[in-house]
DNA sequence: ATTTATACTTACCAAAAAGAGAGTGTCACC
DNA sequence: GGTGACACTCTCTTTTTGGTAAGTATAAAT
């Protein structure tokens, strides 16, 4: 993320008059990419470097076959991750990160550290939200009969 | 990831050693946080300033009633806005984001510009990923006689 | 001949999320 | 007395998502 958060060069940001076609775009292209095991692969591949399938699953506890093969297949044509085929028997194929799939790992880490920074402020919102809501509906449930 | 590199004051990067309770729950907030219509509104209202209901709903083109008020209410929830009854007839509320809705977006800045600036590369690897998808498709495909 | 290992694909089913649309309460206005 | 504005809430239906389990292909090992 050492890219243009540091570095105003960078074109402007979402506040400012953004292309509604390239928003649209990339709002599709974050959700895509925000999901749970999509950051969790990218994560495991970013640290282990290269895997194939059993130990990917091994490194993504209760992730399910449908769910690794479906969000690999995705990242892949995202172009995220390289998939390598070894044609022996039994099969065996490998993943690896792309530049890009690399990059958006730094670009996550933004969010990553927000969240870690800011964890104990969301939780004690959520505290505060909850006694209020518990407070607020105690007076006006009044017992039927 | 080096995202130290910009801010060597922080905390270690996810590739490092990681509470996993910790990771969880950042998992679990940026999950939430990273849902389209949260971007939406986290958008429309660093732009704004300031908007009720009825403005935010116009300024986010397509959000339901039911999903405006249950985003709102997460995000109020989560610290990131304050909502804000003015006690008058017909009823007027306001939002606003917080320092940390404000803080969230700042951070999310980093994977909209990763996407604004890879939005080129990615359609092209879907394309490339389509095409070969097709290609491998067609002769694999024997009429069923 | 059966089992094992690998990397899937497919079909089916349950749960969760999202959309549509009607209903609620209040007061000013006609 | 009816209508409209606002900010919802509630219910019903549809869509999407994810899990489970079985099937596929291949060759070596038993």
């Amino acid at each position: 993320m050492a890219k243009s958060a540091a570095t105003p060069k960078h074109r402007a940001p979402p506040s400012g008059p953004v292309d509604p076609k390239v928003e649209a775009l990339v709002n599709e292209i974050i959700g895509r990419v925000a999901d749970k095991w999509t950051m969790l692969l990218l994560e495991a591949l970013a640290e282990k470097g290269e895997l194939r399938f059993t130990r990917l699953a091994e490194h993504v506890p209760g992730i399910s076959q449908k769910m690794l093969t479906q969000t690999l297949r995705q990242m892949e044509r995202d172009g995220l991750v390289v998939r390598t085929i070894h044609p022996v028997i039994p099969p065996k194929v490998e993943y690896r990160l792309t530049a890009l799939g690399m990059s958006l790992g730094e670009a996550f880490c933004g969010v990553w550290i927000w969240a870690e920074d800011n964890l104990a402020a969301i939780e004690k919102a959520r505290r505060a939200f909850d006694d209020r809501a518990a407070g607020l509906a105690r007076p006006v449930a009044r017992k039927a009969g």
